[in-house]
DNA sequence: TTTAGCACTCACTTGATAAGAGTGCTAACA
DNA sequence: TGTTAGCACTCTTATCAAGTGAGTGCTAAA
């Protein structure tokens, strides 16, 4: 059944209202705030209307009206107008996103500090799973008698490095030329294919001084890529939470804490969800813990091709439309910073 | 004033009670629960002395004694026992933070993770601090046409490491140069000498060819530096916080967030604590905010020199015996295992 | 010095009452 | 037939009074 236009009028009022307020609202407040030239009965009778089809509930009988998860959906799909991000919002974005030192893992941790901050929520991140990350060049150099570093660089332009502990002292060349074969081996293979695919017993050698040397590497060698391969959660501005109303009553506030606490679970959530811009609305998420919650995710590329996700989480009644512009405007920054430019070609 | 023989025994009494019960304890129950030999008027009287020497308090006229943070002291100096960790904690703690692969970061994140679920309180670490860490080797890697590697690694075994883009290609003989040259001209050199002795202006280059990879590599050599020299700050267990009944009042726990939400302040006060196992209880803290919390720290140590924290907060009702005994394992465990064993003879 | 007894205090619970906001229904009106 | 005014009814919230129980402080006796 179609929404007349005075409907949508008046929940399109009373969603705009909520969100605000976090207060149930009645008709006859209704009718004062907005003007709408019609009388509180028959605004009564509207909303008993749109109670029937599920748009609003009631808390108790004598209570105002409350935009059900139904309601809200409509409101993001239809009624939601586009936010302006303020230009020195803008600003501060791009200033803090745009680094010419490209670290990743910061540059994600301040984009969820800010998001927190400026939209009241509390923000999270995951970094970009790795697993069609392709190997690019390996290199062992040499620190000290007893310890090499492990350089591992891959295509989207990522390098990670463990020192690794020796127990028997080694020689340049053997550390040069085990550089040399396991970048010949492994380069443009992904990093998911080197661990599972047994590719790793490849690097053996017969060589005596070789093979004591490969011996102690392997192990820190695929400890080192299961690092590279987990997606790393960043949280921040879980305190803004309790200045929300939803959840001054303590019971609630740690339903939300669980939620996040259970960090494994929270990412693999997060992995599962699509890519773009997306939001869950209430009893749209399928994990019983956030019924109570909304969550509004959006995927920033690195390389153009590896996503990460960025976005928020709090209580069904928030403000939609100001906090998915700014996590779009946030992942398209990200994008940009990370857009690789080299790369057509290699070094070697 | 020394207290008498059974005013010790009685406040240990009622210490111990109220960190388990958090309650107010009477002395009817005291006398009751701990079978003194001495009935409830007697130990009134003993409870009012001890008010009066500022050992105990009263939320109010008719409710029981509550011990003051003057109590909690003599409790850790002198009438606490020695709290002997179950072996399969020690297991847990030595297995989680022994690793092959030499992640600072890493193993202390999993300490604050690990410390919160031993105690059931808020944990936290922080990095080093690195300003007398010494540079030992700089070197520049190629990556691509226009991008190269910087790693820095320092005596104490830190390996850090950048991707630089460049605005124009360069050869691999310059990098290698400028890698010797800058390792020449900074090793042995600690990293805030370097950054705020102005000797970074050294490597300048009359070749021009050089001078133009110079200019581009400087601000991201500084920037990299400047990275390193901040003190990384981790926290885990917040949520813990709300099962525990001093911070049932919302309000309350607003407060304990905001302490911890001013990151950077509250790492200023970790780094200004003084070294080994340190409690400080209630009032003793200088900072306002946490009048009504304690703190317990213990240091680390990276090669034997370098110096960071590891603790817990919480409020001033906790088990000091447990959560120090812990604490002082765990710091004793990374301590270990960061103790880097070479050095002796360089690499070169 | 220790203890029993007793008056007193204060927080907390329960129940009753009143106020306020809002609904739903009915009947009148355009 | 849609709209509106009026009114009874419902439900929450705040407030107040009385009763209860845990605990103290003081006094006097053992």
């Amino acid at each position: 059944m179609d929404l007349s236009e005075r409907k949508l009028k008046i929940l399109q009022a009373i969603v705009a209202d909520f969100i605000s307020s976090a207060e149930p609202i009645g008709s006859r407040t209704l009718s004062k705030k907005y003007d709408m030239g019609i009388s509180p009965a028959t605004i009564r009778n509207e909303m008993s209307d749109l109670e029937d089809m599920g748009y609003l509930t009631h808390p108790h009988t004598s209570a105002g009206r409350v935009p059900s998860d139904k309601a809200y959906r409509l409101y993001v799909n239809n009624l939601m107008q586009k936010y302006e991000i303020p230009e020195e919002d803008k600003q501060i974005i791009s200033e803090k996103l745009t680094t010419n030192v490209m670290e990743l893992e910061r540059t994600i941790k301040h984009a969820a500090s800010l998001l927190s901050d400026l939209t009241n929520l509390a923000s999270f991140a995951i970094t970009p799973n790795q697993e069609s990350n392709k190997l690019k060049h390996i290199n062992f150099l040499p620190v000290d008698k007893y310890s090499v570093v492990l350089m591992i660089v891959t295509e989207s332009g990522r390098v990670i490095n463990t020192t690794i502990k020796l127990k028997t002292a080694y020689t340049e060349e053997n550390l040069n030329l085990l550089s040399r074969v396991m970048t010949y081996n492994y380069k443009g293979k992904t990093l998911s294919d080197i661990l599972t695919l047994d590719i790793i017993k490849t690097f053996e050698s017969d060589i005596e001084a070789m093979s004591r040397l490969v011996e102690t590497i392997k192990p820190n060698f695929i400890s080192t890529l299961e690092n590279m391969l987990d997606v790393e959660l960043y949280m921040d501005g879980l305190a803004n939470i309790f200045s929300i109303p939803e959840y001054n009553d303590i019971e609630k506030a740690k339903v939300f804490l669980d939620i996040i606490n259970q960090r494994k679970q929270f990412t693999d959530v997060l992995i599962n969800r699509e890519n773009g811009v997306i939001i869950t609305i209430g009893n749209e998420n399928k994990e019983d813990l956030m019924r109570d919650c909304s969550l509004i995710t959006a995927t920033y590329h690195v390389n153009g091709k590896l996503v990460g996700k960025l976005g928020v989480i709090g209580p069904t009644r928030m403000r939609y439309d100001e906090v998915t512009s700014i996590i779009e405007y946030m992942t398209d920054n990200i994008s940009e910073t990370f857009k690789v430019t080299g790369g057509d070609k290699d070094y070697e």
